[in-house]
DNA sequence: CGGGATCCGTCTTGATACTG
DNA sequence: CAGTATCAAGACGGATCCCG
């Protein structure tokens, strides 16, 4: 009789699909800085190795949150882009970045980081 | 003569501090659900266990994010609460929330849920 | 050469038992 | 009740290999 105790709560569900080292340092290359290519992934500063990185572009694809193409039909090259569902995500990773610049000493937005605070209306359609 | 590599965006530096499985939920317990004793925590749904809890609990400490105070003098009773620094971690909860209620089939938000949707002006001052 | 897969040593995490 | 000790399991980092 006592109820199945999983977790139903939303924040603890979306942690199990996100909430590790790795996976929102992915997505926000991808939202941000426009990468699309396992090479430009391994540049981050952060230094993902291949196999983490491997594996979580592999978990995105499983999950829906991005996808993979090859980039053209004679090359072994992909590309990964996040789908609808991926870039949902922007405002989880708006507001992270917001509170890191605001609360931790020391951390900027580089170059060309597509975060617009000013209108908070971003980059999607 | 090249840049010192180490990260400083504000995504990475957060998810350093509370990117894990584990210390978001704490800190939706004291948030959310104003739970302040240890024992409390272990209720929560997810099952942390007690080591892991007393770890996270003493970065929360550490990281100026939450306070432990005797409960009175006498019985060995500790009450966690978070900081206003702590606090000011609540729109990161509130949009993972509606990100999960939104995208993840089942969940919901649990009887005394503090999250407002309705004003998104939440129970600060 | 770009995109991985695999293997292995290490560090971290977690479940459980135990203690004041 | 509020943790600590112990030990097993898993995640990670790095190198290497492999395949088109």
């Amino acid at each position: 009789m006592p109820e199945p105790k999983r977790s139903l709560c939303p924040v603890a569900c979306t942690l199990d699909l996100i909430g590790d080292r790795w996976t929102l340092l992915v997505i926000r290359d991808m939202m941000f800085f426009g990468k699309q290519r396992f090479e430009e992934f391994l540049e981050s500063p952060e230094g993902i190795s291949t196999n983490i990185l491997a594996n979580r572009l592999k978990l995105l694809e499983e999950l829906g949150l991005a996808e993979k193409q090859p980039y053209s039909n004679h090359a072994r090259r992909m590309n990964y882009h996040l789908t609808e569902t991926g870039k949902s995500l922007r405002p989880v990773l708006k507001v992270i970045t917001a509170w890191g610049l605001k609360h931790i000493a020391n951390t900027q937005i580089p170059q060309s980081h597509l975060l617009d605070t000013s209108t908070s209306k971003a980059t999607e359609p």
